[in-house]
DNA sequence: CTAAGTTCTGGGAGCGCTCCCAAAGGAGCC
DNA sequence: GGCTCCTTTGGGAGCGCTCCCAGAACTTAG
């Protein structure tokens, strides 16, 4: 029966130490050409693999990094948005040799489930929250434990913290601004919800840009839960009110708010002009295809991993925002005359 | 500065020793009433957590279960299959109070990173690994390393494993049914790619059915990689054909499909009927809203936990498929005159 | 040939936990 | 009261690794 692989194992079979293996493993300097070939001979003869959790003990590193997204129930989960952040941070995860944990939590229960895991040292090295919501509870309690952890959005509960955002705010003002720019009159709004950061900076990006541009949103302001269903519902109710343009929050109240128009006999873009914010429907899913203000997902995904990476090797210290800029991207929903408006805002 | 917070602190604490305050934290019996009390009451005020590094090192249990994913340049992880699946694997994970490691590959170097990830002993005590090729790699490097996994789908190259699928080939072959009782006589196909177990069986299922109700498919069969694009693509060549109805193996491809029938000035399904494979594509996204055979992904996900579980715990030792049932939704694009042909396939 | 570096190697200590066995404490019975 | 038996408690050993220091081996220079 042979021994149990490890370290010590090794380095008997290849008549050298445990230590001298472990710097061969590690690449570590000062291993004379001769040892070190005669030692990774041995491993790659084995197959041996060092053990993850006796490295993470001793080293007090375990090389994973957590993402905390709260699903209410799947609704939001459904969303393209997650596929594309977890896309953009697995990516630079495996960049780092590092592993990727997902805690989803769907109700209070597993959040302090969750919490809870997510806090116990020695199962990762920090946390990366999104669908942060403004006064986030997980927030407080990662601060509490001392976790490193970086937010994807903008808490308001945090003070100082290592962020991550989409430049929700600029970008909800263009959107504003191009409908000035059609001579859209009576703009409407379907807001995400208030509770989260990327809602509030949404909305009061978009009541900045009417402000500037004369324009009045005059009660024509809905919320919704980012589902289609609540575009749906959201829009089929400003209509009423008969608004010329509406402002969507994000891509899938958008598509149910196509399908409100649609329902109502009128069209779109004749009727209402339309623009949505992310970015992250498939240009032919929906007829009219949207026009929206469309979010780098991936790249924040990638860069908060970075962040985050940064912050627990101490090589940062000192809280900071990055924020992204966001594309206007002109299709047909708005119905500008022209392609040639598209502009990219920074 | 206070000592280090672990089980022998706690104990001292407590008036007892670190095994006590193990078995208190591990629920264990044989401790006295009062005793676990008293060490309850110094776990709260302290806030102590156990390290889980420590834990897995101990007792050769990590907690964490891998699931793999390959996403090829990122194509497939837009499909909304994945997160539908990994909620379905993440609620089981917090019922078990376990953790779920993401990984997610691009390429082939991606790949072979994690492998030798995946393998490691000491990071997760099993893998499940989805999107199955065929002849997946990954699948002989689990066996080899003894590492607890299961399967989603049917690979071929694994002899007897634990896999959990969903009935790809009864829900293609229905399709094929259905299409024969509206009296379609010209039906088309637009298989997943064939190098996956479920692009294999939803192609065979169909043409099962075909064949037993005396339909040709005569060379109408198109191949598309899941994306909206390939559908589109596919349909437009094969409308060339003149089919009267085609079955797309998933929804993505599916909306491409409706795309092309819809650019070459035709009707659906007036002219072509549509059924797709999924049932995942949110009802009012798409007009005509798809008729298609449902698979319950999430189900699957949650299964597939809950079997890993039992092989890794040792309660199931002989290799078994768990195959789900597919639903048969009729919505708009099959053309079926009345929702009363509705009918759910076991 | 020796002294003073430098490079390389070995092994003790310790990370925080679980596992297991032995000892102590209590209950029950004759 | 003494014995047995069960419950409760304590502590040694060990999981496989990293960290660190001391010593061996090898260089280089005087």
């Amino acid at each position: 029966m042979a021994a149990r692989l490890n370290l010590e194992e090794i380095g008997r079979r290849a008549g050298v130490s445990r230590s001298t293996v472990s710097r061969v493993v590690n690449g570590e300097p000062n291993v004379s050409a001769k040892t070190k070939r005669r030692v990774e001979a041995v491993i790659a003869e084995t197959g041996y693999r060092p053990h993850a959790a006796a490295r993470s003990l001793a080293s007090r590193q375990t090389g994973v990094i957590g993402l905390v997204i709260p699903s209410e129930a799947g609704t939001l989960f459904n969303d393209p948005y997650f596929g594309r952040l977890i896309l953009g941070a697995s990516d630079a995860m495996n960049g780092l040799d590092m592993t990727l944990a997902l805690f989803v939590f769907g109700d209070e229960i597993d959040e302090s489930a969750i919490i809870s895991r997510v806090v116990n040292p020695g199962l990762v090295d920090g946390v990366i929250v999104t669908a942060t919501r403004m006064a986030d509870p997980l927030i407080d309690h990662l601060r509490d434990a001392d976790t490193p952890f970086v937010v994807i959005g903008r808490p308001d509960n945090a003070g100082a913290v290592f962020s991550v955002d989409a430049d929700n705010r600029g970008g909800a003002r263009s959107a504003a601004l191009h409908f000035a720019r059609l001579n859209r009159r009576k703009p409407a709004l379907i807001a995400p919800p208030s509770n989260t950061s990327a809602g509030v900076d949404r909305r009061s990006g978009f009541l900045e840009g009417l402000a500037e541009t004369g324009l009045d949103i005059d009660g024509r302001v809905r919320e919704g839960d980012w589902t289609e269903a609540a575009g749906r519902t959201a829009m089929a109710d400003l209509l009423r009110l008969e608004p010329d343009s509406v402002f969507v929050g994000s891509d899938r109240m958008a598509v149910g708010a196509l399908q409100a128009i649609r329902d109502a006999g009128l069209s779109c873009p004749d009727d209402v002009s339309v623009v949505s914010f992310d970015g992250l429907i498939p240009a032919d899913m929906v007829d009219p295809r949207l026009t929206s203000v469309a979010q780098p997902v991936r790249e924040v995904g990638e860069r908060a991993v970075a962040l985050l990476k940064s912050v627990i090797d101490g090589t940062v210290t000192t809280p900071e925002t990055v924020v992204f800029p966001t594309e206007f991207v002109v299709r047909e929903s708005c119905g500008a005359a022209s392609a040639a408006l598209a502009l990219a805002e920074a």
